[in-house]
DNA sequence: GCGTGATTACTCGGATACAAGATGTCCGAGTTTGAGCGG
DNA sequence: CCGCTCAAACTCGGACATCTTGTATCCGAGTAATCACGC
């Protein structure tokens, strides 16, 4: 039970982008440079956004990764979707029934801390970052 | 990220151990039966809890597993740090210093998971087991 | 100067390798209960 | 009826096997910009 590398890094290219290139194309090599990770290996990770229509890729020269028009709105939880998948975190596989009271509880409980992340914007904390300086 | 089935078990055994048995010792076997586990591993598992000093285990003959005096406060957290451990769910193990954003965000998310599901007790949910009379 | 082709700098996607953790099994050792047996 | 021994039922813990998943690399293919060259 542990959120994976990935998402740490899609959340942090993502805060990257919206704080400092909003609408510039970002190569990965740069990118993964930042945060010491292959190239090819990220590219594999900014794809699963890519699909859920967070950012868009360029091929060729001078292309790379940039965020779509609508990026005002991506939430924490937008991103941990795109990378963990929209699965439950528990699922009571017997066959109780449905109504397993258990699996109810841990669905509540995971409700919680979606609900947070849900609020949770990225251009919020890209604003954070200019007003303080804070390095990525 | 997903919750291991080991959780599951371990929920489950308490559950039914706080609303079946609250004071007789309870063989692994019939445990095990209960949830299509072979003993030996959910004996692995229980060993957990009791290190974590919620249940007791005797041994010989009609030994077996009972909850300890104190069991009327177990909460979900309570067990679930005891199998999965109490380490943070992210670690932004970068060195941006101690104050990464993101790190801080995801930890305040899982901080709202985890005080619901501290304030989930056991005997509250084993009430409602008795009420509706539920079949574990 | 202008089109055309080659080169370069990129991303994309599949195949593959590797490591770690979750899951599950096996077995020997220790422990308690209870039955059997001899005095 | 009492006490001793022994077998049975049980848990404990370590070692091991297996499976899945996360992490990462490699490489061939496709694509867009740019450069070079010939007309």
């Amino acid at each position: 039970m542990k959120f994976s590398k990935a998402t740490n890094y899609a959340l942090h290219t993502m805060l990257f982008l919206v704080a400092a290139a909003p609408d510039k194309h970002i190569g990965v090599q740069q990118l993964a440079e930042r945060q010491s990770v292959s190239p090819t290996y990220l590219s594999k990770i900014l794809t699963k956004l890519v699909k859920a229509g967070m950012i868009e890729s360029a091929s060729g020269a001078n292309g790379g990764y940039r965020l779509k028009r609508s990026w005002e709105d991506i939430s924490f939880l937008d991103i941990i979707h795109a990378i963990e998948g929209t699965a439950s975190l528990f699922d009571c596989d017997f066959n109780h029934g449905p109504d397993c009271l258990i699996q109810l509880v841990m669905v509540e409980a995971e409700d919680e801390m979606e609900t947070y992340l849900k609020n949770k914007k990225m251009s919020d904390l890209a604003r954070t970052v200019k007003l303080s300086k804070i390095s990525l």
